[in-house]
RNA sequence: CGGGGCGUGGCGCAGCUUGGUAGCGCGGUGGUUUUGGGUACCAUAGGUCGCAGGUUCGAAUCCUGUCGCCCCGACCA
């Protein structure tokens, strides 16, 4: 391609929208616009890229046995509610588009395939003798973020490879959970990129077993855990982690103390030399679940540790078996709303009464109660008394009520001792989640009766795993983890164009001469190559190169009448003066290195 | 959803306090110049000042409403 033709568009000042590099890189190189919000137009060369990591991809999964379709974007509501989510995704803060059409009937636009693909499994599929099989897509998705931002790394539609696989029992759906780690393990080490696997919370879909893949760059909106020996790594919403142990407290006879104006645990340590450790802190929470059902939440929790909201919801929604919509810590104002008294929040315990609850207008009456694992060997403690400005010292389990359901529900934290072995400590790093691989198992097969028969005849829900790569986000990681001051450096297997060509002064007919015949063999040895034979100054075609990140550049200048070019290795800043023939020679070999 | 900020040529911004008919840099076009790191100079095109009302002789500027965009937060009583 001649740049001349390629529409290249580049800024020397940075549109205001653009708060991360990669994002201001993107735009200043002209590989993308915004259109609205989270949404994007993807210009000529970004498709280039995504087209690069779309083939990578269907590689990598074809090689796996997958099998790729195309399924739509569009869905009716009744298949959403038939799996229970339409509720969840549309409502509150869902994020499904979602729209009526003129028969009034509702549709959303899918954020996801999950019930789309398992309806169809379950038409198509009538025997574990077709079993498994592992279908695939790429194509637009569509989510209503509550705040997109950063470009391509949070948008509201976007570029999504997901796949679907079915199987006859669980073991079998964890070879194909295995091969299909490996293929994402393949597929971004292809791309050139750093990724780390994480343990991770399964989230909205549901299902056991998950593992995020993170693209480690400080931009990145998440934050991992790692054990410095490497052997333990999770996303925070999931990492468990060793907890300290708690002072011992001197308490050994129970009673009722007076605390005035001591609501929160620091005030209440340093007016009574308490340590955090050897206070329960109660929170109380209302879940918003499905059906509209809003559940009074009670949580214990010891002092010096902090409540894992992601890690509660997850626990509610598996006791209740029930959606958690919702989750927020309940205001005095939404109890006077609700037509409730006022709670003694500060002084709160584990065994606050139900009575509490006994005026509510739709509240369920009773509180979901749980303690977490930090709080149940805890012995002499320090709780609230249920009542203002009073709590309770010397207090064990038998004395108020027994202890609730216990769960871990604590958030782990840099600088812990990890649980497989006490001498590793966590370490934090950021990163951008590229990938998602989940063991589903049954949930959807049973609620949209997606069955087989299996070898006794019987009718069986299939097992079922999905896997997703976001591939226009993995582009932007991309660009974040390879940039330098002068722009992008594209790993080569993505990059728009392997090579370009930059003809320092095309008016000089040697110059031009060697550049057009040098473009022309790249072009014959199937190079991806660009050639720069734009009317301008040396200085604003280099410019130009660097920004847009074309791994390798020859440059045909003052040396061309001996046939003397300069190679230039974009990542390193390597320049080597050779023969144009040599040049071209190494070039390939260096190409074709990368490559495989 | 809560808090903060911003909408003025393609991009980045000034002008608004104190109303008087719109300006700068980048980019575009033409020319001269320069010719391997966004060259300099000259000329030139391009704007419903987000939108709608209002106040006023007169509104980018003041008032009201509205739409859009960006940032921070949404978690511990």
């Amino acid at each position: 391609m001649r740049v001349s033709n390629l529409m290249l568009t580049t800024l020397r000042n940075v549109p205001a929208e653009a708060e991360i590099t990669s994002h201001k890189l993107l735009l200043r190189g002209g590989f993308i616009r915004r259109v609205t919000s989270g949404i994007y137009a993807y210009m000529p060369m970004m498709w280039k890229v995504l087209e690069k990591i779309t083939k990578i991809v269907q590689e990598e999964m074809n090689a796996k046995g997958c099998l790729q379709t195309l399924l739509p974007q569009i869905h009716p509501a009744d298949l959403w509610k038939e799996s229970g989510r339409w509720e969840g995704y549309t409502a509150g803060e869902g994020i499904m588009f979602n729209l009526k059409d003129r028969q009034e009937k509702e549709l959303g636009l899918a954020p996801t395939h999950e019930e789309v693909i398992t309806k169809i499994a379950g038409e198509s599929i009538n025997s574990y003798k077709q079993l498994p099989v592992n279908l695939y897509q790429i194509q637009t998705k569509f989510r209503d973020e509550i705040r997109p931002r950063f470009g391509l790394m949070r948008s509201r539609e976007f570029i999504m490879k997901d796949a679907y696989s079915f199987h006859q029992n669980k073991s079998d759906l964890k070879l194909t959970y295995k091969e299909m780690d490996d293929a994402y393990r393949k597929i971004f080490r292809r791309c050139g990129l750093e990724t780390v696997a994480v343990d991770a919370d399964s989230g909205a879909i549901g299902g056991s077993a998950s593992q995020e893949f993170m693209v480690t760059a400080e931009a990145g909106e998440d934050m991992i855990l790692i054990s410095s020996d490497g052997l333990y790594s999770a996303n925070q919403e999931k990492a468990v982690s060793r907890y300290s142990d708690p002072i011992i407290s001197g308490f050994n006879k129970a009673e009722v103390i007076t605390t005035p104006n001591q609501n929160s645990i620091e005030e209440l340590c340093r007016t009574q030399s308490f340590d955090p450790s050897q206070i329960i802190k109660v929170i109380v929470m209302l879940a918003i679940l499905e059906e509209g059902i809003k559940q009074p939440i009670l949580v214990s929790i010891r002092g010096d540790q902090e409540l894992n909201i992601v890690k509660l919801t997850n626990s509610i929604s598996k006791h209740l078996d029930k959606l958690v919509i919702d989750i927020f810590p309940i205001t005095e104002e939404q109890l006077s709303i609700e037509g409730l008294d006022q709670l003694p929040f500060g002084s709160i315990a584990p065994d606050l009464e139900n009575t509490f609850l006994s005026n509510a207008k739709s509240w369920e009456k009773e509180f979901l109660r749980f303690a977490d694992l930090t709080v149940s060997e805890l012995k002499n403690f320090v709780c609230g008394a249920n009542k203002k400005d009073h709590h309770r010292i010397g207090m064990n389990w038998d004395l108020i009520g027994g202890l609730p359901k216990e769960i871990d529900i604590r958030k782990a934290n840099p600088g812990e001792r990890c649980i497989h072995d006490e001498k590793q400590i966590l370490n934090e790093c950021r990163g951008i989640e590229v990938g998602h691989i989940f063991q589903l198992g049954c949930k959807y097969s049973k609620s949209l009766n997606a069955t087989f028969t299996n070898q006794e005849g019987n009718q069986e829900p299939f097992w079922m795993g999905c896997y997703g790569i976001g591939v226009s986000r993995l582009a932007q990681a991309a660009v974040e983890q390879n940039n330098d001051e002068n722009g992008i450096i594209w790993p080569l297997t993505i990059a728009p164009y392997e090579v370009i060509i930059t003809v320092a002064n095309i008016e000089d007919i040697n110059q031009k001469a060697l550049g057009e015949k040098l473009y022309k063999q790249l072009k014959k040895e199937k190079v991806d190559v660009l050639f720069d034979d734009r009317k301008e100054r040396a200085g604003v075609k280099f410019k130009d190169a660097d920004l847009i990140g074309i791994p390798w550049r020859i440059v045909v200048g003052r040396d061309s009448v001996s046939e003397e070019v300069e190679l230039f290795e974009r990542c390193t800043n390597s320049i080597k003066s050779l023969k144009a023939e040599k040049a071209l020679q190494e070039l390939i070999k260096e190409i074709n290195l990368k490559k495989s």
